[in-house]
DNA sequence: TCCGTTGGTTACTAAAAGGTTCCTATATAA
DNA sequence: TTATATAGGAACCTTTTAGTAACCAACGGA
């Protein structure tokens, strides 16, 4: 998902390259809140489909920022939480959430 | 480029929905920079061509972040600049900035 | 008269991303 | 005995996004 070359010399494109895709973002923003297993990020995150979740949090968790958990039970449990490299994009995440409220109030009674 | 539906209730979204892009995003830090013609933007993003930067240019304008003004000279030149609108999502791309730099500076000699 | 410059547009193609459906393993409950 | 629940994997197809190349208009200068 993402490539593994150098990094752009650029931090914004560095970090852009991280968490430039949309579902990334709400996967964090939904770890953000605390540990969640498979199924809890599937219906939290509305419209994702089961592969695109996977897929994302494979990459993810490659590029150091969540942590997995399979526990060996049946039916299968799986956690996901964000790492401490993870837990470090929070401002990123909560200047969207401060702007997007901004702009939705600004939209609904503007 | 984006959906003109209703605003998602989730302001993660709203904002993503803006700019989930990564050359969006590029072309913000250009412009947070100031004023820039569109040969300034196509030179200072990496590896954008001129299609893509032209249809994020529009996309942008229609949601209202960024100002485009074109000069009735001869050969053309076009500046974009943010609008106010534009200018409060400097906060967003400050954090990735700054994330950035800890990142690589993980990366570099950690 | 033809060239170069700028900021595009359009058509075609390739690649990336996403959607859908079907399949699996196995302990437990009914 | 059989259905159920969970977290995927594989295959296939569609949609979206991006890249490339060609073309354009208009004026000023050589």
């Amino acid at each position: 998902m993402e490539k593994k070359k150098e990094l752009p010399l650029c931090p914004v494109e560095t970090t852009v390259g991280l968490i430039s895709n949309k579902w990334k973002i709400l996967i964090l923003r939904e770890l953000l809140k605390g540990t969640k297993r498979f199924g809890e990020l599937r219906s939290g995150i509305d419209g994702i489909s089961q592969k695109v979740l996977t897929q994302n949090l494979r990459s993810m968790e490659e590029d150091g920022i969540i942590q997995r958990h399979a526990y060996p039970e049946v039916p299968p449990r799986v956690e996901y939480s964000l790492s401490d490299l993870g837990e470090t994009l929070k401002p990123i995440i909560s200047s969207m959430e401060q702007w997007g409220l901004g702009y939705q109030e600004m939209i609904n009674n503007g």
